[in-house]
Parts: structure tokens; sequence; C-alpha cells
DNA sequence: ACCATATGCCAACAAGCGTTGACCTGAGAC
DNA sequence: GTCTCAGGTCAACGCTTGTTGGCATATGGT
């Protein structure tokens, strides 16, 4: 397959419907509004994404990118989780685009639950004492993490937005750390 | 003020928008399915609410009702906080109206901050140790919190939706306790 | 009985939405 | 040079939305 002009329409394209997405959500981005960041006409948008659920797929597709965590001493992984989360959301406008939606959007809201299932729940099986734990275990590390999300770039509480990376992960990795390996009170 | 014959009428449209902003979110509850709810037309919507903002404000308007702790032994509080963050979520719908348009909707998002960081914030404000500390220490609540009913009653994480009121309260209620009176590790 | 008024319904408006199909336009193949 | 077709524009469609004003009806005081 070789690169067709319209690739770098095709991206910009993908480009503005994260932005937006991200920011405004499902129902109050609207294509026109896309296709203008996109400096395109509306009907491009529909000629390459279909319609505008498909290009909501599109736009919010992406993956936690967990790491590979065999090997670290135990005690460290709740840091690590942590320190990963949180830079993962930074850099990738999909991850909020995704929550924002998936709040009032069914479809979107069961791509989030497949890819906590899954992906999380897969890293925290490898750690958690007892296998069968593993999916409350996960769940309640979501709980954390996406509520963290939730209050830093969907709210912007003052001071959760303030807290320094390095403060965040101090603060979280002894709760993450608590629901992989700990027990409850 | 004598009770009028409208204020069936009041409180019927009031509880059908409740439900509608809890499930649908603000923008996909419409006036009209919520007059229909109600078995009225949607013009009386408007004659008793003015407009959809004002009717959400409506809907949306609540209070945490955060018991008052003195007394308590500063251990406790953590459990206690937490029984009662899920017991005032499971029983007003209010709360999860708020929670779904505040992620969308920035005059919603206000709202949840201004009420986070005064009911939440005066209380652990008497009970950090140090006061300077407490905006904080309240936003670091508010993560786990919010994260939970994101989880539970926005995404419905199945291992999320499936944990008892006391499992649930028993996982959550060392991290409050931290977040209030603990330090990061 | 009568009237003022509160309560309610109906029809319509303007605006914005996603979406569509017809029509240009310019680059590359022959 | 001409033909072809992908890349792009334009105007319009059908629909839903919040919102409004006019009109019917029921209520309750006198």
């Amino acid at each position: 397959m070789t690169a067709r002009r319209s690739d770098t329409t095709r991206a910009a394209i993908l480009a503005a419907a994260r932005e937006r997405f991200a920011t405004d959500g499902f129902e109050r981005a609207t294509i026109r509004a896309i296709a203008a960041d996109a400096s395109i006409d509306p009907a491009m948008v529909m000629r390459y994404y279909g319609n505008k659920e498909a290009l909501f797929a599109a736009a919010a597709d992406f993956d936690l990118r967990l790491p590979d965590l065999t090997g670290v001493p135990t005690g460290e992984i709740g840091t690590r989780l942590a320190r990963h989360f949180l830079h993962r959301w930074d850099t990738d406008e999909a991850l909020v685009a995704l929550l924002r939606a998936a709040v009032t959007k069914e479809g979107a809201a069961e791509r989030m639950r497949i890819i906590f299932a899954t992906q999380l729940g897969a890293l925290v099986a490898r750690h958690a004492p007892a296998p069968e734990e593993a999916p409350v275990r996960a769940g309640l590390v979501a709980t954390q993490m996406l509520g963290f999300a939730l209050c830093r770039y969907a709210l912007r509480l003052p001071p959760v937005v303030g807290l320094s990376p390095d403060e965040a992960v101090a603060w979280l990795a002894p709760t993450i750390q608590r629901y992989l390996t700990g027990t409850p009170d």
C-alpha cells in the first residue's frame, strides 16, 4: 500500500477529531467543527470515516500500553503502574476523549470496560495473590486511576490539577499497591 | 405560600428530569423525553423552569450531607466517610446526574468543584494534620470517591458493580483514611 | 352564575445537526 | 493533448432540538 495524497487529510481530520472529542465529548463535538479545525469540508469527514460513530471509534482507538512488569519487585509495582498511567494520560488525548464519551455513550463505556478488563486484568492476574481475585483488584485499580484522571483532566479540581507528577505518584502508588497485593481492612 | 395545584406537576417534571439526566447526561436527555416521562406537554417544562439549563440546575441541586464527625475517633473517619458516600450515592440520583453532566459541561463541572471544595474541604480541614494541606487531601479523597462512583454507576465495570456495600467500604476506607491523615510514601 | 386566572395542549418557529449527491478540479497514465 | 479518477467543494435534504405564542379548559373566589 503506497502513500496516497489523501493521507495527510485523513491524519488532519483524526487529529482534530481527537482534540474535539477530548475537550467537548461526543455529542458536543460536531462534524462541522472538526472539519473546520482540519480546514476541510464536512463532507470529507464522511467520505473518509463513514459516519460520526466510526470517526469516534478511530479517534478513541488506543491501548493502555501497560509495561511488562515481570521481574519487578512486588513492592514496586504500585509505583510503576501509577507513574505509567499518569504519563500515558498526559500524552494521549484519546484517553480523555474516551473517558468523556464513556460517561454518556453506552458503546464507549463498553470499550472502556473491555480495555480495563483485558489489558489491566491480565497484568493484575500476574501479580495478585490469588488469580480469582484479579478482576476485583483490577476494578479497584481502575476506580482510583480513572477517578484521578476524571478529577485532573475532566473536572479540573484545582488541588488535583496542581499536583506535580511526582507528588501524584507518591500519593497514588500505595493505594494501587494495596489494591493489587494487599487486603481490605 | 399555600400549595398550588401545579405543585404535583412541578414535582413530576423534576423527578423525570433527574432520572433522564442521571441516565442520559445533559445533552442526550431531551425536554421532550422528560415531558413524556412526566406525562405532560414539553411547553409545561419551559413554563415552570424557564429553560433546559435551569431545569438541570434544579434537578442537580443537592448537598453531600456530610455527617458531623467531631468526636469520632480519628482512625474511624475513613470508614465513616466511605460508608456515607456509598449510601448517599445509592439513594440520590442527582449525584449521578451531576457527575454525568460535569464531564462535558463546564457549568456542571464548576458546581462539582464548588461542592467538593467547600463541603468536603471543610470536613477535611477539621481532621487533617495541618490545615494548609486540607485542599489537597480533599482533592485526593474526591479522586477515589468520584472514581468509585464513575466505575460503579456510570461505566458499570462488572467487578465494581458486584461489590457489596460492606466489601466496598472495607476496600475504600483505608485509602480515604490515608488521604485524610496519612502521608504519601 | 360569572369572571379572573392558573393550568394545560397544540402547532409552529429558527437553528443546528448528521448526512447525501451532484458538481468542480487538478494530477498522473497513455 | 486527452482521458480518468481520486481529492475536494457546495448546496441541500430530513430530522431533532429548545423554545415560543396562541388557544382551550378547569378551578376557585365572589
